[in-house]
RNA sequence: GCUGAAGUGGUGGAAUUGGUAGACACGUUGGACUUAAAAUCCAAUGUCCAUUAGGACGUACGGGUUCAAGUCCCGUCUUCAGUACCA
């Protein structure tokens, strides 16, 4: 009987599903394990084979806790809000809905037939009302919240509002805006309640601010810094600009200190928390105040080295700060304007790429040194950037390398503030190994002491203080889309009031067409009926504009990001539970995601911000964790190996790759189905591509060697490119055992490494070897024999090192020990079952299927995922004797096999007898012998 | 520049954490079976020298520690990823 991957496969996918056998339940007695998967947009082009790598791994380990008694929670959704399906609906006006649930089902199928033991009955897709009701219920509750910086905590805004009659802000330490106005508990208590409203605005931790945002002309919309590469957009690649806009912001600089604290206590990699450090930015160092002389006005600049105050000796602002215009004086106003027009025409992307050039004019107007009152003349200069600190700085020339260059440029004085250090090259910019000079009372110290002194000094002339700045800036959460989460947001006389709970969700209405309006404004402008009656507490048409008081609704949706930020919570619960994102008890129970794998092109995006919206859950005690996911592994993205042919130029001959040395050709991808193992072209196969129509029909090819060899590149998988390998045709030529076995086969989970179909046959033989081990002509081979010894230990072997492989994530070593395993067994004409069976439960979960299958032919009932994974006996391992290499000064020679038990002097003196015999043979004396305990035997002379 | 990861045959990659480098697989070559092909099976396959026996060299490069180094230490080079005028 044969192997037939395809008969078996198809009915053990169809007999989980319809026992439900991969359903975790809320409740049990054995321990609970959560293994979650970054959920995937469920795009139009569907499944390429470097997309199941995660979810393959995460399967093997689901599928191993079970095997291992563990509750095992293993779910899978589809993140269905998006820009790609808004696009092709405004290029189709095919409604985005329509294209996602269409997309989803093709992910559906390919994933089941790839058979992972994912729970489906708690599916969820952020696009749907049941869910995103939640969404706009958490929007809600961050409106509702403020952070309180002294106790680290988020806490409902009616408690601040109770503060604020009570005894004004001046005793609150808040996260908020910057420059808020202090006012009494009595100016507070005779504010209009419109002005209140405006001035808790600032203490929210989801608030409107006009902020200067990233918008993309091309794509309609804002973008997110981390949708932004290179100056241009992520997706796309269109250019991108500064604009100011009212927008919803998120106030995740409130977190930064605990979302950097927290890093410490998860199980990440140190590249990605690296990253997170890196994004969130913390320097500690000092705020510090300079008067302007003869103004009313001071600069504010945040400093690390507070210590080098006295090698101040000038200061420098960004173009765009708001002192510029009021000190600039009458003589360079001219320079000035010139300057900022002239930096402001350059786009961001010109000025990242031009580092070197230094350019920046004097205001004319000068600073006052704190401590030696010293008149410092106050410059503009693009190295400055308004967006990090406070948009200017206190230049030290002698102790940073572009305050050094800028001064050198325009002739600024270099004061040397260090003691012994040689300036006239370049500035010391190291806080090590030098002492302070020419400072005053900081003279004499170090780095530590001096920067401790200066900020005190700072701090009693009232012109500074210890301060810890953050790069993490707040997030702007407005798109300027359709196909997104609606805010629950209406506005009365320009102030936005929450809907109530009761009336979500806001379903997103219908709109004619997805683009923004004439008018500029988002699509949901568009909709007929996007106003919210305060009377009637729901949403209505704006036709009905006469009969009742309507306001109006926000028009922007949320970013993607919003509903991945919290998904892995709604997964614990029932899908469809319509009072609380999750029950209580299922939030106890399940907690956080005990393994979570993706991509790691999520670090600084989804990362850091559902750690943001955990940790304000946890405050607001709407979930008892900290941290969302306890241990993450980041796969490593499988490549596509691109083919080309070699078309010469003007001309419809293409030459094999051997031949194109002297020719003017270019270089054209063709599919990779067309190309064997060896490289070589199908010619047929490409001619007859309809996709292509007569391109190909009369073209020439030149052979070499009576075939036409293709070039060969290793790239990212891209329809484009015809490099997309599709996990359909590899199941259906391989089977879905294959495809899982292989794509751990290749390499390291966590390494990019490139997809090679040849090699396929590896597996897809190992299976087959397999099935020969159980299966033959007549049937079953499996019996009762007893089990040979050699049998035992190739088994307890296995079982060992799969297990090791497993906890450590190598999967791709396992692979090789079942290859290892069944050619032992076979060679030993194993047919145990002692043996066989429990190979099958260390097999499955990698190769489920025709494990379940074998499993059930040997007598089984009950599927195999309920077995408990076979227990390693260190007894089956051990040897009676074992090989001693034994070297002359350092050189093995020869092994020897001694037994086991044998005391090290006996080795000794067994080794000792045949170096004497050697040094007799070779004519010289014996030399002595050494044994290395357990280890090895050494003779030195 | 900074941070992180890595460099092993023709290729993907192993190596129990300092103990016989190259497991396993692909590819290649030869053979068996077959009218033939596919499939399957067997053998060889790091490089060099040697008819053989055997020997020399070999984990990016240069040093070092050790009886013993792919593994540890110092220096250099290269590649990939992230990040960047962050004061």
């Amino acid at each position: 009987m044969q192997y037939h991957f395809n008969a078996i496969e198809a009915k053990w996918q169809k007999y989980w599903a319809e026992h439900q056998t991969f359903k975790a339940e809320n409740n049990s007695d054995k321990p609970k394990y959560y293994v979650l998967d970054m959920f995937p947009y469920p795009s139009g082009a569907g499944l390429h084979v470097g997309h199941p790598l995660g979810y393959i791994a995460s399967d093997i380990y689901a599928r191993y806790k079970r095997h291992k008694g563990f509750n095992v929670l293993h779910p899978q959704g589809y993140d269905s809000f998006g820009l790609p399906a808004e696009q092709y609906a405004i290029q189709t006006g095919q409604h985005p809905a329509i294209t996602t649930e269409t997309n989803i089902k093709t992910y559906r199928r390919q994933l089941d037939q790839i058979g992972f033991s994912f729970d489906w009955s708690r599916e969820v897709r952020t696009s749907s009302p049941e869910y995103y009701k939640w969404t706009q219920w958490i929007f809600i509750q961050l409106f509702e919240s403020w952070y309180c910086k002294n106790h680290q905590c988020a806490f409902p805004i009616s408690e601040l509002e109770k503060l604020f009659s009570e005894e004004g802000n001046s005793g609150v330490n808040p996260a908020c805006d910057e420059n808020v106005e202090l006012f009494t508990a009595k100016e507070w208590n005779t504010m209009s309640s419109e002005q209140q409203q405006s001035v808790l605005l600032q203490y929210r931790l989801t608030y409107l601010a006009e902020t200067e945002v990233n918008w993309c002309p091309a794509l309609g919309t804002v973008l997110a810094n981390d949708e932004i590469v290179n100056g241009v957009s992520e997706r796309g690649g269109h250019p991108v600009i500064r604009k100011k806009m009212t927008q919803w912001s998120m106030r995740i600089s409130a977190y930064a200190e605990r979302l950097l604290q927290g890093l410490d206590t998860i199980d990440w990699t140190d590249s990605l928390k690296e990253s997170q450090r890196n994004w969130i930015g913390k320097s500690v160092g000092a705020s510090v105040t300079f008067n302007v002389s003869d103004h009313d006005e001071v600069v504010e600049v945040f400093t690390t080295r507070p210590d080098t105050i006295f090698g101040v000796s000038f200061m420098t602002l960004a173009p765009e700060h708001d002192l510029v215009s009021k000190i600039t004086t009458a003589d360079q106003k001219e320079d000035v304007e010139a300057y900022i027009e002239a930096t402001a025409k350059r786009s961001e992307r010109e000025r990242m790429a031009d580092v070197k050039t230094i350019s920046g004019v004097f205001t004319g107007a000068y600073a006052e040194h704190p401590f030696t009152k010293e008149p410092l003349p106050i410059w503009i200069g693009d190295y400055v950037l308004a967006g990090y600190g406070t948009g200017a700085v206190m230049s030290v020339p002698c102790g940073d390398q572009r305050d050094y260059d800028f001064a050198k440029h325009f002739d600024i004085a270099i004061p040397n503030i260090f003691e012994g250090v040689d300036i006239s090259e370049e500035a010391y910019g190291s806080k090590d190994n030098v002492k302070i000079a020419n400072s005053d009372f900081l003279n004499g110290m170090n780095y530590k002491k001096a920067t401790k002194r200066a900020i005190y000094e700072l701090e009693q002339l009232g012109q500074g203080e210890g301060k810890t700045n953050y790069r993490l800036r707040d997030a702007v959460f407005s798109r300027q889309r359709y196909w997104g989460e609606p805010f629950p947001v209406y506005y009365v006389n320009g102030k936005p009031q929450m809907i109530e709970k009761q009336h979500l969700p806001i379903i997103l209405p219908e709109v004619e067409k997805y683009l923004p309006t004439e008018e500029g404004e988002p699509p949901l402008g568009r909709a007929d009926v996007w106003a919210w009656s305060t009377e009637t507490n729901s949403v209505v048409s704006n036709a009905k504009i006469n009969n009742t008081t309507i306001h109006p609704l926000e028009l922007n949706t949320m970013p993607g990001w919003a509903g991945s930020s919290w998904y892995f919570f709604r997964y614990m619960e029932d899908a469809m539970r319509d009072e609380t994102f999750a029950s209580e008890e299922a939030l106890n129970y399940w907690e956080n995601v005990d393994l979570y794998i993706g991509g790691s092109e999520h670090a600084t995006g989804h990362l850091l911000y559902s750690r943001f919206w955990v940790k304000f859950m946890k405050d607001r005690g709407f979930v008892n964790v900290e941290e969302p996911f306890k241990k993450l592994i980041n796969q490593g993205m499988i490549l596509g190996t691109s083919a080309f042919i070699y078309r010469e130029d003007g001309t419809n001959k293409y030459f094999s790759k051997g031949l194109i040395a002297d020719k003017h050709v270019h270089p054209i991808h063709v599919k990779v189905k067309y190309i064997n193992a060896s490289d070589e072209l199908d010619i047929e196969g490409l001619k007859k591509d309809s996709e292509f129509g007569e391109d190909y029909a009369d073209a020439e090819f030149t052979l070499e060697d009576g075939v036409y060899k293709v070039g060969r590149e290793v790239e990212k998988m891209s329809k484009s490119k015809y490099n997309v390998v599709n996990p359909d045709a590899i199941c259906e030529q391989y089977g879905a055992d294959s495809l899982r076995l292989y794509e751990m086969f290749l390499g390291p989970l966590e390494q990019a490494k490139p997809w090679n179909t040849a090699g396929i046959t590896g597996v897809h033989g190992f299976l087959k070897k397999l099935w020969k081990l159980y299966i033959d002509d007549n049937g079953l081979k499996v019996n009762d024999a007893e089990p040979s010894k050699e049998a035992f230990k190739t088994l307890h072997k296995t079982i060992k090192k799969v297990e090791e492989d497993i906890e450590n994530f190598s999967f791709n070593t396992s692979v090789s020990t079942f290859m290892i395993a069944v050619n032992e067994l076979t060679a030993q004409k194993c047919t145990s079952k002692a043996i066989l069976e429990p190979l099958l439960i260390v097999l499955s979960p990698y190769a489920p299927h025709i494990a379940e299958e074998l499993w059930n032919r040997l007598g089984n009932d009950q599927s195999i995922s309920t077995a408990p994974f076979p227990k390693f006996e260190e007894q089956y391992l051990v040897e009676s004797s074992k090989n001693y290499p034994i070297s002359f000064n350092g050189k093995t020679r020869f092994t020897l096999e001694l037994p086991l038990d044998m005391s090290k002097d006996d080795i000794e003196k067994t080794v000792m007898a045949h170096e004497k015999t050697i040094a007799q043979l070779q004519g010289r004396e014996p030399k002595k012998v050494i044994v290395v305990p357990g280890k090895i035997v050494n003779i030195v002379g």
